[in-house]
DNA sequence: CATGAATGAGCGTTCATTCAT
DNA sequence: CATGAATGAACGCTCATTCAT
């Protein structure tokens, strides 16, 4: 890769940026792409050169983020510790991402309602693997006896929404930080599993 | 309330169901005056002579969803019987509702973003009450002992994020039925508490 | 069909009138929604009630002229009088029918170029019976023995392409009259079947 | 003319004779620079170093057609031969140009419509000299007695409508060769001028 | 000279809202 | 009361054109 072409993935990466900041200040519905624009201080036209329309754009933002926290998540599965640990990792994890990402990472949750079929199809397969990657985590934990749990798909659906709601209402400046957030949500979690 | 007010209200009545099956159906961005008028074989014109603008409409199916299910609530806690018994209730409640009124259930998570200071007001009110009410059973099970959990809000949000979850993948022709659903996830987010 | 309907269907066609006249003078591409309403003292938005888009209302504007134009040349083939007879007539018509509506009637020429499949393959359907009915003129001809011509195909594509020409140079305040025009054309064509 | 200019030169005849093909492919409202540029395997902004904007580009690609065109008629005008050979020569080389040039021998027909009246002016000068000489091929004819016509700018007229029409319906691959229908079309056209 | 990048004006389309009848 | 009709602001997108490098 030239220094050009780095150039111009360097500025799809800012678009990238922005535009997620932005969607998750207004939802996706209301940002504009006039709105994603201002905030570079581009005008929309040039949007354009980047990528080919919205729908385009916003797969991105998704794709980028579901690829950084599948790679976390197949990491932690390699890590040589207890089934238990492995999923307080996990979730501390997804709770990040859903605290940094906000709107991006929830849009997610209904591909085919935003995306047609091409990208739709993408983002369920990455989001099928990150749920099967829990959904290892806890049968191993079964296998190994440290889990007891007979609806698996269930109590995975459960950590997850859970964990997403964090969104909801987490803020920088509230009663607890973020690691004691992360720290009180993977202990309790970690009850439903044992 | 004479005839002609009856009349209206519950004309009112007609229109606020509708239009949440179809926001329901379609979400609420993508639902146009038009959509709704059409579910109620009516012209979009005469919907304004109910309610004075898109935001009012939505508003009353909020309002009205979240009355109702407060007065489940309430009559939950004057319950006589357990605190598990009574938490396990107000989560079946509480997914029963989710499930059923999905999209206008899950926009009253952000009314900032969606309603105008005036409305949005309104909402969060009736949000603060919903969580007042399941702090309270928790407070109570912990004060009879049988609930051990010492931070509260966190338990409180964590078994509300899994229960509105449930919209996203919940549907009537899944692996289990509604009711098999309520139970497990009862169960599950009890042990949360313990 | 009752006055709302009366009054709808007739606006309707007051817009196919503007339209095909600002066509005429401006062209298909260069025609913007914005110049059609502006005819008419509307807004672009308007037009949009009664037709779905720029497409469907370009395609109702082609369908009326040919519906019109196929009536006529169904009744001159119907017609007791020669083969000559008629197919003077038939290129008085379509002379007629190409200085009045001159672009919208050249467009139709290569209805793939301008419509989606649905839309051009009415045209075509039409086009084609037309070229049909000009065909058979021919073909009487021949076997009556008024007409002399091996193929009958190009002889129809000049007669109608040296028709079609006419809307390049005729003006009303032009050196010859319609009439003069029509009787010398329909003249010199026929020496092309004899 | 030194090296540079002529590379210039060279330069600019290449981008035209692409932005012919490509127009004729698309039609000229369709064809964007980008389009054009791609063909040239250039960036559409070069293009902008050897024409000032699309529509000189396009002036020139209809400029350099015309003047070969109207070379070649200036010198069947001169052949030694019978004003029947000389009009079939000139309806066939008619042909031959409609066919291969299509879009952009077809533009030339409203140029007021498409080009600022600067450009508008020169084509209109070609054109009328266009017209001249056939109209000077018809006018010897006759006075030598070969030709009878008393409406000649009509024939005339009919002539080269019927000719230009070709675009609409030849195809290479079509049920005739070309040769064969510039044959065809030189004989029946020129019935109308005996 | 050529290019990558940016711009801005304009177009087709949607839709909440208004209002005369 | 209800409706048909109209409006206008906004949005996604295209593309000819410009310009620093």
């Amino acid at each position: 890769m030239n220094l050009r072409e780095r150039k111009t993935a360097k500025k799809k990466e800012d678009i990238l940026r922005s535009a997620s900041l932005v969607i998750s200040r207004k939802g996706f519905r209301q940002t504009t792409m006039e709105d994603i624009a201002a905030e570079l201080l581009m005008t929309k036209g040039s949007l354009y050169y980047y990528f080919k329309n919205k729908e385009e754009l916003l797969f991105y933002c998704h794709e980028q983020i579901l690829t950084t926290v599948l790679d976390k998540l197949r990491k932690i599965k390699q890590q040589d510790s207890s089934s238990s640990e492995k999923m307080k990792a996990a979730i501390k994890i997804h709770l990040d991402t859903a605290i940094r990402e906000r709107e991006i990472f929830n849009l997610a949750v209904k591909p085919e309602q935003i995306f047609s079929s091409d990208y739709a199809d993408v983002i369920v397969q990455k989001l099928d693997e990150y749920a099967e990657l829990f959904d290892q985590l806890i049968l191993h934990g079964v296998q190994k006896g440290e889990f007891s749990v007979s609806q698996k798909k269930m109590a995975r659906m459960i950590i997850l929404g859970a964990a997403n709601w964090i969104q909801v209402w987490y803020s920088p400046e509230g009663e607890f930080s973020k690691e004691e957030i992360e720290q009180v949500y993977a202990d309790y979690l970690l009850k439903i599993l044992t």
